[in-house]
DNA sequence: TTAATAAAAGACAAATTTATCTTTAATTAA
DNA sequence: TTAATTAAAGATAAATTTGTCTTTTATTAA
């Protein structure tokens, strides 16, 4: 009705961007197939400068690899597409506010010192961690290379 | 490890601002106080121009009432305490994306053409809307009054 | 009617996030 | 060894969110 700013989602751009890039690499990587900052960009929707951006942390936080030179590219090995857990690139980008934090931004909110929505949110961010804690990122790409799942909109005007 | 950010929570600043405000102003409301921007600021340990522009925000929304001039302040209805929920607190400051959003930002994500994360994310957005829409302000504000809850944290060097 | 009080409104500034551009470093192949 | 390719790194800029300050408007009480 009078609110001030954009709508704010569950996580930030980055980590967006930073979850659908690592899912698509994963879809390649299965196919042994490398894959360039500009095909990653494409292929989710994303600005290409900072999806490069993303892919360094990604990429130093291990969670992606990375290869300069002709043929160089990005890839997850097969260990670790099977291993790796959406919590680890939420950490990475995000960090673990959203799972762990004060639903209403106390800095200290515990069960001895609670915030009024603290007993309701403990069961939203626990539904979070588990889902996070528990979905791999083969899971995500298998989705997505049998056709279920889309990494884009399908609306080309978007 | 190598984020770029300073952790994200559930919600932004001002909305966990506009909670905690609400809250605290419930509190008072149902003593027949009203109370003015620096003592809500104070209370719930919030810079106060800011604070000022998100009880501007709530108002305009009906969510609180302002009165302006020598007595005047904030409070919120007897009847308003009872019916108002916090989903209206958020959608009126934050909007609704965060529990009608796509997970990984798709424009468009929905049952026929999912996110990869899509089945797994409506669980935790259903469990949010549910507890948004169920949760009244009274329900918090007697929480605070009772000492079971708290507005801002233990630690005064925080 | 005047003075005091308190929120509303508007302009502005700082901090953070998102996005872009340029240069550098590493790798491959000729 | 040179050229081409590709990610890394660094500088910069735009957009958004957060925070501050000043002026205006409304209300109350004297």
């Amino acid at each position: 009705m009078y609110g001030i700013k954009s709508l704010k989602g569950m996580f930030s751009k980055a980590c967006e961007y930073g979850i659908r890039a690592s899912i698509f690499i994963a879809t390649n990587s299965s196919k042994g197939i490398r894959v360039g900052i500009k095909d990653v960009a494409k292929e989710i929707d994303s600005p290409e400068p900072f999806t490069a951006k993303i892919m360094q942390i990604l990429t130093k936080n291990g969670i992606i690899h990375s290869a300069k030179g002709v043929g160089g590219g990005f890839e997850v090995s097969d260990e670790a597409v099977k291993s790796i857990k959406l919590i680890q690139i939420v950490d990475a980008i995000d960090g673990d506010k959203i799972y762990k934090g004060c639903g209403i931004g106390l800095k200290e909110c515990s069960e001895d010192h609670p915030c009024p929505v603290h007993h309701e949110f403990k069961k939203i961010r626990g539904l979070l961690l588990e889902m996070l804690t528990k979905t791999t990122l083969e899971q995500l790409a298998s989705g997505v290379k049998s056709g279920d799942f889309f990494l884009k909109t399908l609306n080309i005007n978007d």
